[in-house]
DNA sequence: GGTATGAATATGTCTATACATATTGAACAA
DNA sequence: TTGTTCAATATGTATAGACATATTCATACC
């Protein structure tokens, strides 16, 4: 029998998604299955790991492993610079600061982003200066603020919304739509040890879709 | 020197996120580091392998590990039931089937998910019964459709999409809200290998919100 | 110059062993 | 009954050693 890791996931994946271990079920120790299989132990247990990791079993000492309840299961997107976002579409990028502002220590910017020169999205952001000083002093009509931020400020954490919502007399003058027209619009934060480093909206221009996989 | 792979883990992620090891350049090999942190190869292995998985490192055979060059970020959502979504929010869950039919081997539903009595959302699916007979004979009007298909059709990939759209004279009778309201609409396919298990449209109600962590 | 060949090397992975640690459950005490 | 203690046990993790595999680089060859 071929021993591989990858191998060990695979049958064990096998296993839950056949129902052959339902979920809630306790399945077999590290120590049975490497018999089973005929591998060492540190194998199986590089599987079940891996296994755990990605939600579909759930690993306590002592206690075992069982089959995942709920196999909820996460749906990823990347976030991407949307220089790259446009570029992967094929599309030429390009970008228009609109407006740039200081009041205190907060930074405050609108940048165009176009696909192929049509709108493509609208986004109203602020910087902490106090976190992130250099922002202060980068020329954002070069690199847009999307990109710059992504390399310069490394961040902890962050979250993200989503949210369906008519179009302001703002938006649409930038994204030429009807004013009320549905857009979807993020909502970012991100964070840094020391606090929130920035914030945006970014309108996305009509018929946006975003995509993630499961 | 205290040595666990979680603690080598940490300090490699720390030399990274402050620029010590640049994005694009090559770090010590595992066997320097294991003799720098005065562990195993193995641990420092384990440590790395982490950090890939993260999108942190790039690996490759003979070449070497490079910290990466676009550190791109992946956002994390729950695909979760829309039962627990709404008792999340403390509030109690229902739903209703509004229509069920048969046509070929495509079967078709729409159900009104509510909240506290009032819509939530109002789904509109079809499902593939060749690759899922059971589901011809279950009673969606007790667990929805939703639920039921957790439970009971593992898949293997899927994917999904949001989009902006104003509320059709169908979105908007049952969600109770103006015609051409703007709305967080959802499209997911799921997957098993035989083909496609189900495909459905969600149209939340209005001003919903899709949360996503970085 | 361009191409084939092979040695060198960094990571990938498996093994066997050992000890750490959390948790369970039984035995026992208050 | 309730709480405490303790041994048993499954997973967590570290280690040294070995071999596999991909890739680079230098070298030899045409």
């Amino acid at each position: 029998m071929s021993t591989g890791w990858q191998e060990v996931q695979a049958e064990v994946l096998r296993r839950i998604q056949n129902r052959e271990w339902p979920p809630g079920g306790l399945i077999p120790g590290e120590v049975a299955l490497a018999r089973e299989f005929g591998c060492a132990r540190a194998t199986v247990n590089r599987a079940l790991q891996a296994l755990a990791d990605d939600g579909w079993l759930e690993r306590r000492r002592r206690a075992g492993t069982r089959v995942a309840l709920s196999p909820l299961r996460r749906a990823q997107m990347s976030v991407a610079v949307l220089r790259k976002e446009v570029e992967a579409l094929g599309k030429t990028y390009g970008h228009r600061l609109l407006m740039r502002k200081v009041a205190g220590s907060l930074l405050s910017l609108q940048t165009l982003h176009q696909a192929d020169g049509a709108p493509y999205g609208i986004e109203d952001r602020e910087i902490d200066l106090t976190h992130l000083p250099a922002a202060g002093s980068a020329d954002f009509t070069i690199l847009s603020a999307n990109e710059w931020l992504v390399q310069n400020a490394p961040f902890d954490h962050g979250n993200m919304s989503y949210m369906s919502e008519g179009a302001t007399a703002f938006d649409a003058r930038h994204l030429e739509c009807e004013e009320a027209t549905p857009l979807l619009v993020l909502y970012r934060e991100t964070f840094s040890e020391a606090g929130r480093i920035t914030r945006v909206r970014l309108a996305h221009a009509p018929g946006h879709v975003v995509r993630l996989q499961i």
